[in-house]
DNA sequence: CTTCGTTATATTCAGAAAAACATAACGACG
DNA sequence: CGTCGTTATGTTTTTCTGAATATAACGAAG
């Protein structure tokens, strides 16, 4: 789910997570289908948890990041506000420059990660 | 948990957290204690839970971060490896390099967050 | 050889989180 | 006014996590 290699970055709002990977990636393809149903399934996420990421998505901003219809038209739908196409750019963003500003750190702890578990060890 | 105000950093080996703002407490609370059990005492944490991680941590890195000894003198103790205090120096350091990089990012979308959740919103 | 405090580990319990399932509401459109 | 696909929401079941509990192992020190 992280898009950058050996980085998971959340941006919070006091201190429960506002946006994070997913819920980013669940507006671009709510965008992308006009449907949360659609990017649920494309996600392989129930439509109950996508329409929870959504609901909390529009809890924490003051402007609201997707807006729905229900009903008419195809059963109704879901469009990605400007400000929650935004939002998405800006938290790709924020991941880029955090990426590229700790990389040589990060890549230098990763060459003392292994892949796989390991026993405990022992004085 | 987080140390700075509007990010949550965690690294990454493969795809499951390898280290991140809790961790790195408990490290730190382990080379001040020189106990495992005292380090989760202070964090309020469940010993066992404080033990999944060292053991977690151990796992994924090529090099021990916490060697413990049992039995013996006041029944036994943990302390950090010279590599686990600098597994926790460079995570803060990266911690804090990202922070200062994405600043005025995470403000500028901070000033569109709302403390209190919110109803949801309709077309 | 008993005591002591810690590490190590299994087991059990409770609560939370997630998933699964079901169903209602809705409105355009034929 | 029936159909349709979607949003919205309730209910139930399952899974996961964490906490709590219990106990063994250990070795220094008295």
């Amino acid at each position: 789910m992280a898009r950058y290699p050996g980085l998971m970055l959340r941006i919070l709002a006091e201190d429960h997570p506002a946006i994070g990977p997913g819920k980013a990636q669940l507006v671009a393809l709510i965008d992308s289908t006009g449907s949360i149903s659609a990017a649920a399934r494309e996600m392989g996420m129930s439509y109950r948890r996508a329409w929870q990421l959504v609901e909390a998505l529009n809890a924490s901003f003051i402007e609201p990041v997707v807006m729905t219809a229900v009903g008419g038209k195809r059963g109704g739908g879901a469009v990605v506000t400007a400000f929650g196409r935004e939002l998405v750019q800006q938290f790709r963003a924020i991941e880029d420059k955090a990426s590229k500003a700790i990389a040589t750190d990060i890549e230098r702890l990763q060459r003392r990660m292994r892949k796989p578990p390991r026993a405990p060890q022992r004085q």
